[in-house]
DNA sequence: CTTGCAGTTGACGTTGGCGTCAGGTCCTAG
DNA sequence: CTAGGACCTGACGCCAACGTCAACTGCAAG
């Protein structure tokens, strides 16, 4: 399939593709005039990528992940690293959920007030 | 208190304070020479700043809600804001929460493999 | 007085994840 | 043959939240 479409299926921009690809995440082929082409799994492969992305991961440390995907193995290294991101990702959590309950309790506690614009 | 005691006692920069200032978030009181002068309060206040920045609202967002610990009160607008900001919070939340699963799923479904270098 | 740390403003640098041209190529339909 | 999408490679723009000089002033201690 080509970029266009792998595009529209995960809905992100072709140019996220490209930068990905830069980032060392993608490695699709090419047709003989340059094209990229990828293949089926490269939808799913997206989608594990932004979802790591939107959690706050670096593309350098998604690049050693991804292999583990492929080959159902892991370096001890990467899973030390793999530790480390889900202890950030619960301190992360928490602070959001701190910030969601202050939020809560400016909204139960405050008189709202009637604003002309 | 002065800028680097503020800072000293919340654990950010001066420079960040001065920002925060800059944003409109702080406004210190100035010593005849010019030398910012804190108040107790701004403590207290510097850290919801860092909790609420840490949970991705904008500086511009902050300001509109920050004096509502003030006076009490909140306008309609700024309400519809803090619940707009929750329900981002809370959709923020379930992503991380999918994405350190998924951390789990590779920890435990990989085998770990030593490695040299 | 001078040493030296703390403070001031101003301005440019950094990082990530793309958006957005610009200028050219490829390919399919009519 | 031609029009017009879709694709290509640069390369610069952007935004937020500061970091990091630079060049200067303020101030307390010895």
């Amino acid at each position: 399939m080509r970029i266009g479409e792998l595009a529209a299926a995960v809905g992100v921009s072709p140019r996220a593709l490209r930068y990905y690809e830069e980032q060392g995440l993608l490695r699709p082929d090419r047709t003989p005039t340059g094209h990229r082409v990828y293949p089926e799994s490269a939808i799913e492969r997206v989608h594990l990528i932004r979802l790591l992305l939107a959690a706050g991961l670096a593309s350098r440390t998604i690049i050693d992940i991804l292999p583990c995907l492929a080959t159902g193995t892991i370096a001890s290294a990467q899973l030390e690293m793999l530790k480390t991101e889900q202890v950030r990702i619960d301190s992360q959590i928490r602070s959001l959920e701190r910030a969601r309950e202050r939020l809560a309790d400016l909204i139960s506690t405050s008189v709202v007030r009637d604003q002309a614009s």
